[in-house]
Formats: structure tokens, C-alpha cells, sequence
RNA sequence: CGCGGGAUAGAGCAAUUGGCAGCUCGCGAGGCCCAUAACCUCGAGGUUACAGGUUCAAGUCCUGUUCCCGCAA
């Protein structure tokens, strides 16, 4: 084990990047500078918003970069400000962007990423929420060197790390940023100091994730299986969260839990049992409903929804 | 001014062509019961978001304001 500190320039946007970040920063080890995305218009009122990262490196006074676009004229300047910076190591985590390798380049050990499945398996950008979807019962954060492929670089370390039943995306993105954090200050003074071999990925073995869209929330109660349609509660959670079409209503399901199987429930039916809200899937797995949202509404909780809205719920 | 939905009792929702503002739950009092979140009886609780307009009459139609939500990004 080396303490010894290195330089590094940071990349990355989104609350599991700011949580690695984070961690980085409270044990001493600052960033050179920040690489985020730009700001962007967000939410009813397109309210211009900074990325997570870009306001905790605000806040520690880093320099921030924001770079629409890599390959484009305005990327030169920041390139060679980037190689004047002469970093040890580029640290990538949920950047947002296929990063051109001559950046990745640009520091002295190369860049490292932090992903959030143990590769080879999910590479690409959703391995979490894939992860949850197969219903696995472990994953872990992966360290590798990146070159030009996609999540495809040679390996400095992993962490395995056990898939709770209450685990969504959310909370094991959480625990995967600080596995991930503290991988980071482990391996990479060692690294620097050539006392760790990076081993290749088993490339045969690669399986890929892609990005999630809106629809892939929508439910078809006569496609999936309770157990199908929970780990896609887990997995969709918060966005793009699971829904679906009451005479074109789009109700959200924002809350359910795995309940008994009952053969003879209509996939898709609401129905109320021992004063709780089930609905099951194509096969009688039913799923207890704790709160929901119709389109133009408040959220409510079961019990709420179930005085309100008699009419589309069986006894 | 990106598109759309909404605001009615503490909560969730109704209210037909404009015609006495209701339902379920909760709340209060009483009853039944060994007992109860169960059951029965009675009751309280509303300026229908706010301001203006049309009308004999507005929760309902028109205009403006505020707040909330879904979509999109």
C-alpha cells in the first residue's frame, strides 16, 4: 500500500460522480481541475441548472471546465490548458461523453474510469440499473484504463458488493460511489509507483447495457411477471419510474413491494386484499401498490387512491 | 412566453344541458361488545384557490392572477 498523494483532473457530472468526488476531496486529495457538463434547462419552468459536480467543485474553489462538445473547435484551447496541467491521472466517472482518447492521454498514467458494474459484464451506460433488472444479487465498481473502446480497458481493480432486496438504483449507486471512491485512493499510488499490473479484460465474457429511454418504463401487465415488473421498479428507480395507461391516463407507480402469488388475479387488475392494494403481473405474482400518481395529480398514497378512485379497482 | 392536466370539508374524489354542494375515509359524541382499526346511530366541518365578468341563477361559462402536477428537454 502506497499513501502517497497524486494529481488528478476529475470528469464527471451527475450525483454518483459528485459522491466519488466527494470522497476524494475529503481525504485530501484535490482535483487540479473539473471537467463537467454544461449547464443545462431543466425542469416545467427550463430552469438553467449546474451539474452536481460543477457545484461541489464551486464550492472547493476547483477550476471548472465545461465543455459542450469535445471535437469541436472550442475543445483545442481547453486541450492544451488540460496537457499544461501535467496530471497524473485523469479519473472519469459518468462523464456523460465519449471522451477522445488524446484526452485520456493527456496525463501522465492515462485516465481511469470509474464503472459501476465488474466488467466485463454491463459495459456501457446503465450497468447499475441492468444489474438490477437480471435480478443479480451482486455487482461491484471496477477501475480499468480506458482506451478507445467503451468500457473495454484493462482492469486495476474491482469490489464486489451484495444486491440488497430494498437495493434500487438510487441506493446502490450510492454505495458504489463510495466502494468506488475509496478503490480510487487504494489503487492508484500504487499504480503510479508500478506496483500494480492492470490485467485485461476477458473480452469474450463482455455484455453490454444501453441508454434507458422514457418508454422502457412502461409496463405491459400481460408481458412481464411480478418478479419482471418489481425489478423493474428497482431498477427504473427514480427515472424513468414504471407506468402506465388508464383510458390514456398515465399512472406512475411510485412505491410497491413483492407480495403473495394469487392465481386467479387479471394481470394488470387492481384489487384490494387485507386492506392493501395488490396488482400482479402474467403470472399471479402480485405486487403491493404503496403510492401512486395519476398524470396532473398529487402523488397518494394506497390507501388514498383507493377511497378516490373505487371505479378502476376490484374487491 | 415549449405542450397539456388540475385546485370543491382534514385526506382522496363526485356533482347530467348552468338549477338546493355530495360520496368514501378521517374527526367528535353516543351505542353494541370481553374487546377492537370491526359494526350501528347521531353530529361537526365549505366564501368550491384568488380577483373580476356574463346570468333570474355560476363549482359549472368568459377574462386575469397565484399555486400544484404530467409530458418534453
Amino acid at each position: 500500500m502506497n499513501n502517497q498523494a497524486f494529481s488528478y483532473v476529475f470528469w464527471g457530472t451527475e450525483k454518483f460522480a459528485k459522491d466519488i468526488l466527494e470522497i476524494l476531496i475529503k481525504n485530501n486529495l484535490h482535483p487540479l481541475a473539473v471537467v463537467t457538463a454544461p449547464d443545462k434547462a431543466v425542469g416545467r419552468k427550463q430552469i438553467i441548472q449546474a451539474p452536481p459536480v460543477k457545484e461541489l467543485a464551486l464550492k472547493e474553489n476547483i477550476p471548472v471546465w465545461q465543455i459542450a462538445d469535445l471535437k469541436s473547435s472550442e475543445a483545442e484551447n481547453f486541450y492544451d490548458e488540460l496537457r499544461a496541467l501535467n496530471a497524473d491521472f485523469q479519473i472519469v466517472a459518468q462523464y456523460g461523453q465519449i471522451i477522445p482518447t488524446r484526452f485520456l492521454q493527456s496525463a501522465r498514467f492515462g485516465a481511469v474510469n470509474v464503472h459501476g458494474s465488474l466488467l466485463p459484464k454491463y459495459r456501457g451506460a446503465s450497468p447499475v440499473q441492468t444489474a438490477l433488472l437480471n435480478n443479480d444479487k451482486e455487482t461491484g465498481v471496477s477501475l480499468i484504463l480506458m482506451d478507445e473502446k467503451m468500457d473495454h480497458g484493462d482492469i486495476l481493480a474491482t469490489q464486489s458488493i451484495k444486491i440488497e432486496i430494498s437495493d434500487n438504483t438510487t441506493s446502490l449507486l450510492d454505495k458504489l460511489a463510495i466502494i468506488g471512491g475509496y478503490l480510487l485512493i487504494k489503487t492508484l499510488p500504487d499504480f503510479a509507483a508500478g506496483e500494480l499490473e492492470a490485467i485485461p479484460q476477458n473480452h469474450q465474457d463482455a455484455t453490454f447495457c444501453g441508454l434507458i429511454k422514457k418508454e422502457d418504463g412502461l409496463i405491459d401487465w400481460q408481458e412481464l411477471s411480478g418478479q419482471e415488473i418489481f425489478n423493474r421498479f428497482r431498477a427504473y428507480y427514480p427515472w424513468p419510474g414504471i407506468y402506465y395507461f388508464i383510458d390514456g391516463k398515465r399512472l406512475l407507480l411510485l412505491d410497491l413491494d413483492l407480495n403473495e402469488k394469487i392465481s386467479n388475479f387479471t394481470p394488470g387488475q387492481f384489487y384490494t386484499k387485507n386492506g392493501k392494494l395488490l396488482i400482479s403481473g402474467n403470472d399471479g405474482q402480485t405486487l403491493e401498490i404503496k403510492k401512486l400518481q395519476w398524470e396532473g395529480k398529487n402523488p397518494v398514497s394506497a390507501e388514498e387512491f383507493v377511497r378516490g378512485y373505487k371505479n378502476v379497482i376490484e374487491q
